[in-house]
RNA sequence: GGGCGCUUAGCUCAGCCUGGUCAGAGCGUCUCCCUUACAAGGAGAAGGCCGGGGGUUCGAAUCCCUCAGCGCCCACCA
C-alpha cells in the first residue's frame, strides 16, 4: 500500500503514458483465436495540418469500446494509421512550400525547397511530380508526428506497433493488390467516358465526392429556329452550352411539342441543326417542357444522349474554359459557318461562367432572347472539396461498377448492427440513389498509382483495352518509373513499346481497405484469419457514404461477407454556440491547449458524456466536471485506501447493502456497454459514486476510524466497492484509475478483469434499501443544517422519523452510524400509513457569538 | 421534393422503446459550511404548464395523429 500524502492529477499522462508503453500495456497478442479477438477498424485521421476536437470525441469513444472489451477478457485489436495520400496533402504542400506539380518536369536529384526561386509576383513554382511527392512525405511525417502526441496525451490504448499510412508501402500493395483482383474478374473497368469533373483540380470525382451547393441562376428564355420558319422557346440556366446542343427534348406525351418530334431546329448564334427528340425524363412542367440537349451540361444530358444516341459536340474544355471549335467543321455542322465561327471566337478561352454572360448579351444582340433572364436560386454540384461548379467532361477513367451490386449492398448495410440504429437510414438512402459507378482514378499526383501500363502499337496508339498488369509479387509498383515485364527502359513512350498509367486511386479506394491494410491482407494470412471479418468500425457520420460504404463494398466484392459486424457512429463536435466548427469560421479548438487546462481524463470524461451519433457542443464547463470527478477519485481512494484500520470481510448491513446497490449499478453498467451507451454507463456510474462519497462515506467514516470488527466490516466494504468502481472507471478516466490502481494493486488497471456482480456476492440477500433510506436520513439532517445556516458539526438533539415499517427497521440496522454520521442525539421512528417518508429534525440551540 | 433526428429548468443534457414515486442530473445563480479523503473543496436552496393542438387511457414528458421551429441526410443544374 503507497498512498500519497497528497494525491494530484499533475504528471499523470506522462508518468502513465511511458510505463504503459514501456510495459506494453496495449500490445496486441495475435496468438489468440478469431473468438478471443476484438479487432477494430480504427479510422486513419486525415493528416493535414492539425488535429480538432472532433478527433478527441469520436476516438475516446472508440477507446471506450477498446477498453471495456479488453477487460471483459477479449484480446482487442485496436490499430492505428494516418490518412496521409490525396488532395489533402498536395493542397498543404502547396501552400505550405509555394510549389505546384507539373508532371512533365523530371525528377531533380539535387532539388532543395529551402533554396526555391520564386519569380516576382509568382504564387507558386513549378516542381516536378518525384519532387513534389517527395515534399508530400516530408510534411506527413511531421505532422503525423504531432497527431501521435495527441492521440498518446489522449490515452488511446492503440497499439503503435500496427501504425499504418495510407501513402505507405504496404497500403500502396494492398490498395494496387486489391486492384488487380478486381481487374482480373472485371469488377473494375477503363472507360472513354462523361464524368463529374473539378476544372480547378482538373480530376475527375466520384458521385460521394459531390455535394449540392445553393447557387443564385438565372433562367434564359431562348429561341430556336423552326424549319417552317416559325420559333420554339427553350429555357436555360446555361446559354454558354448553346454550341454544345445536340438535340432539343420533350416528353413523348406532351401535345404541346409531340408533332415537333422527328423535325429539325437551328440553334440561336451558331446556325447548327439539332433534331426534336422524345424522352421519359424530360419534364413538361419545367421550363417550356422542351428543354436543350448538350453534351453536357448535366448527368441527364449524359443520359439522353447515351440513350437517344446523339452525337457529341464538346465545347467546355478540361480547364472549365471555352474551346475554339470550328463550327463548319464535320459534326458541327452549322449552316452559317462564318458567322457561328465569329461568335465561337468571342467566346474561346473564356471560363464557362463569363462565357454565359457573353452569349446572353449576344443572343439579346440576335433577338433570341425573350424578355429578360430570370433570377432563380438552384442546386448546383459541387466537388466537395471546390470551387466552382463540376463540368461534365468526357476522360478516360477507371471505375468499379457500384450499381449492379445495389440491392446486394443494401441486404449488408441492413445485416449491419447500427449505433445508433437510425444512422443506417443514411446508408440506405445513399445505397438507394447511386446513379454511376464509382469513378476510382484521379488526375494527381500524391496517391496510389494504377499498377498497369498499355501497350504502345507500332503507329503510336495507346492500347488501353489491353493493359499490362505487374506479378503480384512485384507490388507495389510505380508504373512512371518501373518497366512491364516483358519491356525495357528505353521503350517508354516508344511506337511498339508502353506507356504507363499516369492517374493515381481515389483515396477511398485505398482507405475502402482499411481492415485489409491493418490486418494485413495477403502478407500475413494467419494474422488476417484471425481478426477478419472484424468486430467494429467506429466513425463519424459524415463519412457513412465514402469510407463505409466504399468498405462495405470493397469487402463484399472481395469476400462476399460484411467487413465488420457493428459500426458505431460518432457526432461531431460544436463549438459552444452549437455551430459547426470549421477552420474558415475560425472557431476551431486546439486540442492541446484544452488538455494542458483540464488533464486528459476531464477531456475525456467530456466526450463519454456524449451518445453515439450526436452532435455535442464543444463543453468546457463538462471537462471541469470530470476533472472533479477525477480528483474526488483520488481522495476517496486517499480515505479508503489510507484507514489503519485492517479490512474484514463486510458484515454489517450497512455496509452489505452499499455493496448490493453497487451490484445492480454495476449490472446496467455492463448492459450499457454492452449496448454501446457509454454515456449511460458513466452517468450511471457517476450518480452511484457521487452518492457513495456523500453519504456512505460519510455514515461509515466513525466506524471506520474506531476500528474493530464493525470497523473492518466498513473498511472492507469501502476497499470492495473501491476495486469495483476503478475498474468501471478505468475506460473513462483512465490515468486516475491507473494511478490508484498503482496504489495497492499489481499490474495495469487496464489489464484487469471487468468487475463482475459475483464479486460483490457478500452483498447476497442482502437490502439496497437500508443504504438508500440511511442516506436520505442523513441528507434530510444535513438540509435542515444547511437550512439553519449552521455548522454540519452542530448536534440534532432529535430526529424523527415517520416511514413505513419496514424501512423503519432498516434504521433500525443502521442507527448507530446514521447517529454517529449525522451527530443525532436521540433518532425516533413513527410507523407511518403513508407512503411519504417525513424527517424531522431538532437542532441544538445555536450558541451566539 | 423524400427521409432521419431534435424540441424537457438560464445553459448542456438524461428520462420516452417496456405509460403510474419522472418531473431528473450537472453547470450557472443564490445561501451556508475550514466536517481528521477532498477549500483549485463540501453541504443545501430556488428554477420547468416536459414546443403547440388533438386523440387513446382510470392515468401521458412517455403511445397515436397533426402543426410549428431547428439540424442533418438524400434527390435528373431545363
Amino acid at each position: 500500500m503507497d498512498v500519497p500524502e497528497k494525491p494530484s492529477l499533475d504528471g499523470l499522462e506522462a508518468k502513465w503514458g511511458e510505463w504503459w508503453e514501456a510495459t506494453g500495456t496495449y500490445r496486441f497478442d495475435r496468438s489468440k483465436s478469431r473468438e478471443q479477438i476484438f479487432s477494430i477498424d480504427t479510422p486513419p485521421p486525415t493528416v493535414s495540418g492539425s488535429l480538432h476536437v472532433g478527433h478527441v470525441l469520436s476516438f475516446t469513444h472508440t477507446d471506450l469500446v477498446a477498453r471495456y472489451h479488453r477487460m471483459r477478457g477479449r484480446e482487442v485489436f485496436y490499430p492505428i494509421g494516418w490518412d496521409d495520400n490525396g488532395l489533402a496533402t498536395e493542397r498543404r504542400v502547396q501552400n505550405y512550400f509555394g510549389v505546384r506539380c507539373e508532371p512533365a518536369i523530371p525528377y531533380d536529384p539535387d532539388f532543395d525547397v529551402s533554396s526555391l526561386e520564386r519569380p516576382d509576383g509568382a504564387e507558386s513554382v513549378a516542381i516536378g511530380r518525384g519532387n513534389f511527392i517527395e515534399l508530400c512525405d516530408r510534411l506527413t511525417v511531421e505532422d503525423e508526428r504531432v497527431f501521435e502526441e495527441l492521440f498518446r496525451l489522449l490515452g488511446l490504448s492503440v497499439d503503435w506497433s500496427y501504425l499504418y499510412t495510407t501513402i505507405g508501402e504496404r497500403s500502396r500493395r494492398i490498395s494496387q493488390l486489391g486492384f488487380l483482383r478486381l481487374l482480373r474478374r472485371e469488377l473494375a473497368y477503363s472507360a472513354e467516358a462523361p464524368t463529374m469533373w473539378d476544372v480547378d483540380f482538373r480530376t475527375a470525382v466520384a458521385q460521394a465526392e459531390i455535394e449540392d451547393r445553393e447557387l443564385d441562376g438565372l433562367y434564359h428564355r431562348v429561341l430556336f429556329d423552326r424549319e417552317d420558319g416559325a420559333t420554339i422557346q427553350i429555357e436555360t440556366s446555361r446559354p454558354e452550352l448553346i454550341p454544345a446542343c445536340v438535340a432539343l427534348v420533350t416528353h413523348p406525351s406532351d401535345e404541346r411539342y409531340t408533332p415537333l418530334v422527328g423535325s429539325t431546329v437551328l440553334t440561336p448564334l451558331f446556325r447548327i441543326p439539332v433534331p426534336v427528340v422524345a424522352h421519359e425524363l424530360a419534364e413538361p412542367e419545367k421550363g417550356t417542357g422542351i428543354a436543350m440537349v448538350c453534351t453536357f451540361g448535366d448527368l441527364t444530358d449524359v443520359t439522353w444522349w447515351r440513350e437517344l444516341g446523339l452525337p457529341l459536340r464538346v465545347v467546355v474544355e478540361r480547364d472549365g474554359r471555352i474551346g475554339g471549335r470550328d463550327l463548319g467543321a464535320p459534326g458541327w455542322g452549322s449552316r452559317d459557318p462564318v458567322a457561328a465561327n465569329a461568335v465561337m471566337a468571342e467566346l474561346t478561352g473564356l471560363s464557362v461562367k463569363k462565357a454565359r454572360g457573353k452569349v446572353a448579351e449576344m443572343l439579346r444582340g440576335a433577338g433570341a432572347l425573350v424578355g429578360e433572364p430570370e433570377p432563380v436560386r438552384h442546386a448546383v454540384k459541387f466537388y466537395e472539396k471546390g470551387e466552382r461548379p463540376l463540368e461534365v467532361i468526357t476522360s478516360r477513367q477507371w471505375f468499379v461498377p457500384t450499381l449492379r451490386f445495389r440491392d446486394r449492398l443494401l441486404e449488408r448495410g441492413a445485416e449491419l448492427s447500427w449505433h445508433p440504429a437510425y444512422m443506417g437510414a443514411r446508408y440506405r438512402s445513399w445505397v438507394e440513389n447511386l446513379n454511376q459507378d464509382w469513378c476510382i482514378s484521379r488526375q494527381r499526383f500524391f496517391g496510389v498509382p494504377f499498377p498497369v501500363w498499355y501497350p504502345i502499337d507500332e503507329r503510336g496508339r495507346v492500347r488501353y483495352d489491353e493493359p499490362i498488369v505487374p506479378d503480384e509479387a512485384a507490388l507495389p509498383v510505380d508504373p512512371q518509373s518501373d518497366v512491364p515485364p516483358g519491356f525495357t527502359a528505353e521503350q517508354r513512350g516508344m511506337p511498339g513499346g508502353f506507356v504507363g498509367d499516369p492517374d493515381v486511386m481515389d483515396t477511398w479506394a485505398t482507405s475502402s481497405l482499411t481492415p485489409q491494410i491493418a490486418g494485413r491482407w495477403e502478407e500475413d494470412p494467419d494474422l488476417f484469419g484471425r481478426l477478419f471479418p472484424m468486430d467494429l468500425r467506429p466513425q463519424a457520420h459524415d463519412i457513412i457514404r465514402t469510407w463505409l460504404f466504399y468498405t462495405v463494398f470493397r469487402s463484399e466484392l472481395e469476400f462476399g461477407t460484411l467487413p465488420w459486424s457493428d459500426a458505431a457512429i460518432s457526432g461531431f463536435v460544436l463549438d459552444p454556440d452549437r455551430k459547426k466548427m470549421s477552420k474558415s469560421k475560425g472557431n476551431v479548438i486546439v486540442p492541446h491547449e484544452v488538455f494542458e487546462r483540464h488533464s486528459s481524463d476531464a477531456v475525456r470524461y467530456w466526450a463519454g458524456s456524449a451518445r453515439l451519433g450526436i452532435d455535442a457542443a464543444f463543453d468546457e464547463k463538462q471537462m471541469k466536471d470530470g476533472r472533479r470527478l477525477a480528483i474526488k477519485i483520488l481522495n476517496a481512494s486517499k480515505f479508503a485506501l489510507g484507514m489503519g484500520t485492517e479490512p474484514a470481510e463486510p458484515a454489517a448491513p450497512l455496509d452489505r447493502s452499499m455493496l448490493a446497490t453497487l451490484r445492480g449499478v454495476l449490472r446496467e453498467v455492463t448492459e450499457a456497454f454492452d449496448a454501446y451507451e457509454h454515456a449511460r454507463a458513466l452517468s450511471l456510474l457517476e450518480r452511484f459514486f457521487w452518492g457513495f462519497t456523500d453519504d456512505y462515506l460519510e455514515l461509515v467514516k466513525p466506524r471506520a476510524y474506531a476500528g474493530g470488527q464493525a470497523g473492518g466490516s466498513a473498511v472492507g466494504a469501502l476497499r470492495t466497492a473501491l476495486d469495483v468502481l476503478l475498474r468501471a472507471f478505468a475506460p473513462f478516466q483512465p490515468y486516475v484509475t491507473e494511478e490508484v490502481w498503482s496504489w495497492w494493486r499489481e499490474g495495469s488497471v487496464h489489464r484487469s478483469a471487468w468487475p463482475t456482480e459475483d464479486e460483490l456476492a457478500v452483498s447476497d440477500g442482502a437490502e439496497p434499501e437500508v443504504y438508500e433510506v440511511a442516506a436520505a436520513v442523513l441528507g434530510a439532517v444535513r438540509r435542515e443544517k444547511a437550512l439553519a445556516k449552521v455548522s454540519l458539526r452542530v448536534p440534532a438533539t432529535l430526529v424523527t422519523v415517520h416511514d413505513l415499517p419496514p424501512y423503519l427497521e432498516m434504521i433500525g440496522v443502521a442507527e448507530a452510524d446514521i447517529r454517529e454520521a449525522g451527530k443525532i442525539e436521540e433518532l425516533r421512528t413513527v410507523p407511518s400509513g403513508e407512503g411519504a417518508r417525513r424527517v424531522d429534525v431538532v437542532l441544538a440551540e445555536i450558541q451566539p457569538d
